[in-house]
DNA sequence: GTTGACATGGTAATAATTATCAAATACAAA
DNA sequence: TTTGTATTTGATAATTATTACCATGTCAAC
């Protein structure tokens, strides 16, 4: 094995310190920020510089999810990941018994599969209390993003249902009219809420449930 | 009353049939490439901005993995995806009776989880041969004395044009990665048969020039 | 102490996406 | 069929996140 040469200077020093002190995740710049603190004079490039260096060499993760910008992670244990869809941030996931399951795929297409991520995405539980304040304040701006109850009965509906519905599955959940219903899907999907995969057929979607965490 | 009902405009259309019309996973980029041969006039925004519409509206899906650029998909039924860490292509996969299992972590963190995605990655059919390829040509010793071939079609653009080029104008010559022709650069320069007579311009030395002959 | 590989801070450049805006278009109402 | 107008488009500017560059600095080996 060829010697690593990598110098461990103040600089990398404190950010693998940083990263290793939390389970937050953080980006480059996040990371730049705290590390200012203490190092004043660093440069955000020498934050990307060594946490490239740092992941090439094993001694950090670096987490491609959820967006655009990386992130990266102190922890080496094999372990997953959830992400609020709302403010991006996250968190390590615990999969209980199937944690050390290695998922292999029947048919791999020609590929060398070199390894497997999973996944988990929705709502924070800072977010879910800030969608909580903002029903119940209601202000009059909000008032097109807000849900009458109709709304909300045919969106719990939709979120129960694996598969599209038409207006009558819907319509043996929830005691409305035909005619309601329908309305009431066409002002949801205008809002995002729902969206409709074939005609007459009508599904949730993310920010539709979002809107009834 | 505001009306907010999507239109189906030509270029709406086309994306769309586009999209479904393959499994490849294209980028906007990749898309507008293809859609261009059809409707020479659109613009890459049109292509950005339809996509994004389109996802939203549940009329296709968003896929943000491997990477910093996003990817899209016409294949709404739930499935799971392959990458290739080398090329960045990314394919579907079959899980066989894993298809439709939901994962549920046994601890959420607070989190309302509305979903998940498992996502493998490897080395590609293509890849595995051009790596084979790769290790026949050379061995690593000779490589500092030897051009290989993608320093050898950076080389022949250099040597064809006038000006010192951006490795955007030999990206465009020459098919490969942005961020290979920069670090096959870095190696021409260091040999002296490229030189950089100003910030990211580069241009062919007599050296380079006598290399190629 | 000289040498030379590796690092750093400051900044420019790049890549991918998003925003802006005047002009074109789709489509519901007249 | 014509018309009014909100939506959409193409062109381009701006933004975001990351990477490249370079002059200068550090340090360990000769
Ligand atoms: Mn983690
Ligand atoms: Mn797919
Ligand atoms: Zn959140
Ligand atoms: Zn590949």
């Amino acid at each position: 094995m060829i010697k690593n040469q990598m110098r461990m200077t103040h600089q990398r020093d404190i950010i693998l310190r940083q990263l290793r002190k939390s389970t937050a995740h953080p980006t480059a710049d996040e990371l730049y920020e705290q590390i200012k603190k203490k190092l004043p004079r660093i440069s955000l490039a020498t934050v990307y510089r060594n946490l490239e260096i740092l992941s090439t060499a094993g001694l950090i993760k670096k987490l491609e999810i959820s967006g655009r910008r990386k992130r990266f992670d102190g922890e080496l244990r094999r372990h997953h990941h959830v992400y609020c869809l709302l403010c991006h941030r996250v968190d390590n996931i615990d999969l209980g018994q199937e944690e050390n399951f290695q998922f292999l795929p029947a048919k791999a297409g020609g590929y060398r599969i070199t390894g497997c991520r999973i996944e988990f995405f929705g709502i924070c539980p800072d977010c879910k209390k800030k969608l909580k304040e903002t029903k119940k304040m209601g202000c009059k701006k909000c008032g097109n993003e807000t849900l009458n109850d109709q709304q909300q009965q045919i969106l719990k509906t939709l979120a129960q249902s694996a598969t599209a519905c038409g207006s009558k599955d819907i319509a043996a959940a929830v005691k409305l009219e035909p005619k309601q219903i329908s309305s009431q899907l066409t002002t949801l999907k205008k809002k995002g809420y729902v969206a409709s995969p074939v005609r007459c057929k009508y599904e949730i979607t993310e920010a539709g449930k979002s809107a009834i965490a």
